[in-house]
DNA sequence: TAGAATAGTTCTATTTTTGTAACCTTTTTT
DNA sequence: AAAAAAGGTTACAAAAATAGAACTATTCTA
């Protein structure tokens, strides 16, 4: 890919996360009790089942205390779970109790509500558009080395 | 657009943050000194030229007490400029300066290498597509009411 | 089995983010 | 001209994010 092209993709790339926040508004509420990097690791726990403390650690980039300061706040909330018993035992793996798939299925349908309310505006091809080059994105995120 | 399909858009939309973060790494290294709400603000400013505080308020999401705070450390550093001298004195500009410029300018570069590595291995119809999908995530939220 | 490596936690300390209330200045409204 | 509104700042306070170092427990390695 020529380096014109390549620029205008990192540019996007940087761009793209103020841009979501400013125009569909943070996916969890400020004021919902649940901090920003909490409600992530809920996310990754909702989409991967289950998650050992490093592993969340790698996929929220943050370090291992902070991993263990925000798991245990979730858990104090009844919201995770810690399910050790594993071939290793020294591995905690994490996953959401049913309160905490509660919390995130609610939190995504107010979300939902929300996001649809701001794109109704769209004309049916853009919105068609936006999902199908979202998803795109998706996928080829998906895709990267670092998720292994 | 049926329901399933809103479902996963916003789906997408929210995890696409965290990904992007994941996959290709922060837009600005921990250990610049600069913070990241400091550099989305920088940002905004290299696309903008030249912003008010309420305005950087409203791209930023965050109020205004807070950017003051940030602009002043950017001001410190000599990265930004109050520029007022408008009709409405109340209002001051905030510009980047040669430096911040610069700054932008070379921590781009910096972000856009380390990309480049990590999507190297993708085939050049990937990353076409990648690049055009994104592109019009970009355009649509451009278009969104919330922005004006 | 001793030593090295790995998974997590605790302790500690700092930086960052964030907003409310009160205030000043300038502009707009009535 | 007085009152209201808007742009910013200051002061204050409190969450939140963040990580280095040291430590425990467990597993792997040689």
């Amino acid at each position: 890919m020529e380096e014109r092209k390549m620029l205008a993709l990192v540019d996007n790339i940087i761009s793209i996360k103020p841009l979501f926040f400013k125009t569909l508004g943070k996916p969890i509420p400020m004021n919902s009790n649940i901090t920003p990097g909490a409600y992530y690791a809920m996310l990754n726990l909702f989409n991967c089942e289950s998650l050992s403390m490093s592993e969340l650690g790698k996929m929220l980039m943050i370090s291992k205390p902070n991993v263990t300061a925000i798991i245990n706040k979730l858990i104090v909330k009844g919201l995770v779970l810690r399910a050790s018993a594993k071939p290793d035992r020294r591995i905690i793996m994490i996953r959401l109790s049913a309160k905490g798939y509660k919390f995130v299925e609610t939190n995504n349908k107010k979300y939902l509500d929300q996001v649809t309310k701001k794109i109704m505006f769209l004309k049916d091809d853009e919105l068609e558009l936006f999902s199908v080059s979202l998803q795109n994105v998706k996928d080829i995120l998906l895709k990267m080395p670092t998720l292994r």
